[in-house]
DNA sequence: GCAGTAGTAGTGGTTTACCACTGATTTTGC
DNA sequence: GCAAAATCAGTGGTAAACCACTACTACTGC
């Protein structure tokens, strides 16, 4: 198969899992003007070739590393290499952020192999690409501010988590509150939109599923 | 490339991303005894597949669906199929989840072909198949939660149990007393029993204990 | 037959959690 | 610098949990 472009756009993959990597190296291996000089699970394992690709497709969730924050490094060291944002997580604030940053690109790991291979043409062209679900998710933020949007692990602010951890120490409300020098009914007020935002009905539930979430 | 086993396995994948769709399927492709039949990613589509596969590789996060109640669902409707976790989430309660929900494997994406195909020949013979690094997590987790578990594990009897499930499950003790036709004094009078043979002061410490001893 | 355990049930409390509101102040994000 | 989110705090009430007792019955094991 055949591009419009001559010349061979060398594609990086930096992503921790192998099979995702396996799975963009079989979608472009029948393009020929495409070519994925590297694929890496690090960080450190991907600097040595930043100055040998033109397109990195960089995940944001790499195990302990932060894609968002690499994105910018990334565009820091290297300002000629551009950056396509591909993953899993269809928050606006992470398409934000990483727009933000610099990256050329956002795509969904859901994306096809036709529009992955647009996508690397516009950004190789010196546009800016973004994938047709990241473009509903961002009409559809713009359009009704929604908050909970697919959030499986329901987010606590920092000071949910910490009456959270109390409440599981079998501290009471009256406790927690003399322990952090605030107010009884500020407790209650939290401890309710621990609740709420746990799906929990009483405390049982709140327990529950803040360890089946992780959060304890 | 030739398995042992004689007869084809068939496998079938449910995952929301279509670039995790593609890489299992390039990675399984070079092995004669093990076919792909079936991709999809939602569970509409894998329903009318299900009594043709082995081996069902099942995400946790599905967009809106929940893949650990979709494993419960599967092994209800489908006794004899093997359910295979492949997921990003290395919380030792998801795996804990899938397990008890019938899994016979977990698998994090970061998975290689090699250990993908042992997992499969392993669960495709009866076996259980935990991947090293899901090993390792959950060896992590042991050795820094259940310090004393191995010591003492308490002791409920059969109603203590049954009370503590429905305490779990967010019901009232007045809720428990009519649904297991007895009066709330004794609902109340097994639940402080519990809390002793626990060591907790509380709900919140009644769930918490039961989870970390494998009660729940 | 008797001790031990499990299950049941009661009285009479006190304490805590739950809930629906309202609203102020501070911090944060664009 | 504005708007939103987070944090803090209150009223006033109901529902539920917590607690210390006592005590009957049925079953189990020696």
């Amino acid at each position: 198969m055949k591009l419009q472009s001559d010349k061979t756009i060398r594609v990086g993959i930096l992503d921790d899992h192998r099979i995702v990597i396996q799975g963009i190296q079989t979608a472009l291996n029948d393009f020929d003007n495409v070519s994925v000089v590297c694929a890496a699970e690090t960080k450190e394992d991907i600097l040595p070739y930043l100055e040998n690709i033109d397109i990195l497709l960089l995940d944001i969730n790499l195990g302990h590393e932060d894609g968002v924050m690499l994105c910018k490094q990334f565009k820091d060291s290297h300002s000629e290499i551009k950056i396509i944002c591909l993953t899993s997580f269809t928050q606006v604030s992470f398409i934000k952020a990483m727009l933000r940053n610099g990256a050329d690109g956002y795509l969904f790991k859901n994306v096809t192999t036709d529009e992955l291979i647009n996508a690397i043409q516009a950004v190789y062209a010196g546009e800016r690409y973004l994938g047709n679900e990241v473009n509903e998710e961002l009409i559809k933020y713009s359009l009704e501010h929604n908050r909970q949007s697919h959030a499986f692990i329901p987010k606590l602010t920092r000071r949910e988590n910490e009456i959270l951890s109390l409440i599981i120490d079998e501290f009471t409300n009256q406790e927690i509150a003399s322990k952090l020098f605030i107010s009884l009914s500020t407790v209650e007020t939290h401890r309710m939109n621990i609740c709420a935002k746990l799906g929990a009905k009483n405390t049982a539930g709140m327990v529950r599923n803040a360890i089946k979430f992780g959060l304890a």
